[in-house]
DNA sequence: GACCAGGCACATC
DNA sequence: GATGTGCATGGT
């Protein structure tokens, strides 16, 4: 029989909200989040990056600028197995060759290949074209929105999930729209603020609340909390 | 050698 | 709507 995690036992409040983010700001610093030195840059990023570890894309990004392929007008003239073979240490080179050639189709479609022309777009529906274009989920529509367009939507992801339900503020099956509603209802809409916090988050899920319990260290001790079995 | 990493689309039930 | 599966490299 499967262990289920605890239901969420509390609600989250702007306080606790404002409590975890001064402990984990605290104890990490600034984040200097998204790395990336163009919007565009960002975005590919964000693409690269989708069940990837970050360093295997500093090697693929790397790739591309030293083909000179980091500008929308240059990648798109790139073949797609031109651009798979220069990713191919981001893992599933194939799929994100067709989900870069995806977002380059939508943004000189709908924008004139202008990155500038698509932030322009009142956000809400900008987030709605970015979920239409093939390789885009949620997630990366966010990054995409808050980290290259300074747009503010709070980013959800795996850590998230995994470090808010830990600590009892979301339930075992916390959708994606729940758990980024849980910080965009509580927190003042702050573009650099939603920016750190999610950076913090991840840093802090690297290390701590994974599957294999550790604690020791963990800037959000003494949280109540759970952690699951030893096998 | 197993496990994991800043997801997503698609098939199937 | 929920659940399962394929995609792939590089570090620990």
């Amino acid at each position: 029989m499967r262990r289920r995690a605890p239901r969420r036992s509390r609600r989250v409040t702007r306080s606790d909200l404002d409590t975890i983010y001064r402990k984990l700001s605290s104890h990490f610093g600034p984040m200097n989040w998204w790395p990336g030195d163009t919007p565009f840059e960002m975005i590919v990023g964000a693409i690269l990056t989708q069940n990837t570890a970050w360093r295997n894309v500093v090697l693929a990004i790397r790739n591309l600028k030293e083909a000179g392929a980091l500008s929308p007008r240059a990648l798109r003239r790139l073949s797609e197995a031109k651009v798979a073979r220069l990713i191919r240490p981001s893992g599933y080179f194939r799929v994100k060759a067709r989900r870069l050639r995806s977002f380059i189709d939508f943004l000189f479609e709908r924008h004139q290949g202008s990155l500038a022309r698509m932030f322009r777009r009142p956000f809400p529906q900008l987030r709605e074209e970015l979920l239409g274009v093939s390789g885009i989920g949620p997630e990366t529509a966010d990054s995409i929105l808050l980290y290259a367009g300074k747009m503010p939507s709070f980013v959800v992801d795996a850590y998230t999930r995994r470090v808010f339900g830990r600590h009892y503020f979301l339930g075992e099956d916390a959708s994606y729209d729940e758990t980024k509603s849980l910080f965009e209802e509580n927190l003042p809409v702050d573009v650099p603020l939603y920016n750190e916090y999610h950076a913090l988050i991840v840093n802090l899920g690297k290390d701590f609340c994974r599957p294999r319990p550790r604690c020791e260290g963990c800037p959000l001790e003494g949280l109540p909390h759970w952690t699951p079995p030893r096998q």
